[in-house]
DNA sequence: TCCTAACTATTTGATAACCTAAGTATAAAC
DNA sequence: GTTTATACTTAGGTTATCAAATAGTTAGGA
């Protein structure tokens, strides 16, 4: 592997390599992702649409506040997003009994079942592309995106 | 750590446990890779324009469909999106004289000097993000970035 | 009790990213 | 020279995103 000569400016440690790479790497990642899932043909949610029914799934009553924190977005984008989903009868909206400012969302059967199948269909997708690539590295892809996924939800949450 | 119990329909491989890290982690470092270039106030560019501007300052005289290429969409977004930059005085764009179909895209003074500043500061942010993960994670880090770069790259040009 | 402050969610208005389909202009092929 | 293919743009539509303004709800204190 030959080594870049760099700008003088720009330090060379372990971590700006890495930030370097997410940059131009996650990107990437991310867009044949979207283009899969919008691929899939038939009845397709977005990416951050999908992401709202994992959480909504994963926490049922879930407020939208928890919805936008999860995702990352302020308060108004979620509430678009969670609001395309009620229209299509994918998520349940009602106002929460105790707290009535609040939401509870949860899933619709139609909602429950169209998350099942888009999300082992992302998987799937996903992992047919992976398996060009040997068991050893994907053990390191796995162990890798685990340290991410803490190091950014904890940040996200600090940001944010 | 416990072994989850996984519905029967869900395969277990380290393809798929990588999948499914993907499906969550990318779009998590996504955002907030988003958030903060939206965060550096003053002037900014969106990430998709910032991989644009990145392309052709490694290609100058680069043609549209090279950075639909690179960036994955197809070539009226990607038009949509140089053209921002055009009408930003950051890219010029000028038809091409051996190729009268294509245009040439470099990036003008301001454009080269506004990428510097973004990408450094960028990077920064993203470094500071890591700097909490030990040296070890974060080559793991990076080789497993190198990993899936080379994976959705090569699958991006094969789809899309 | 009432008033205010804080919280939760939505609406509004703007910019941008994305797509497909349809156009324009140039080059190549026959 | 007509047709075909290529490179880009335009048009029309959906979605995501933000900040600012709005409306309803709760809680705390005067």
């Amino acid at each position: 592997m030959a080594l870049h000569v760099v700008s003088r400016s720009e330090p060379s440690t372990t971590a700006d390599r890495c930030a370097r790479e997410i940059l131009e790497t996650v990107p990437l990642v991310m867009r044949v992702v979207r283009a899969e899932m919008r691929r899939q043909g038939a009845q397709v949610v977005s990416v951050p649409q999908f992401r709202a029914l994992a959480f909504v799934e994963r926490h049922p009553g879930a407020s939208l506040a928890g919805v936008a924190e999860h995702l990352g977005v302020t308060a108004p984008t979620a509430s678009t997003i969670v609001d395309r989903l009620v229209r299509r009868r994918l998520v349940g909206r009602v106002p929460d009994p105790a707290e009535r400012r609040r939401v509870a969302l949860t899933l619709t059967p139609a909602g429950g079942r169209l998350f099942a199948r888009m999300r082992s269909k992302a998987r799937r997708q996903v992992a047919m592309r992976l398996a060009r690539a040997s068991a050893a590295d994907l053990r390191k892809v796995a162990g890798a995106l685990a340290v991410l996924d803490r190091l950014f939800r904890e940040e996200a949450r600090i940001i944010g």
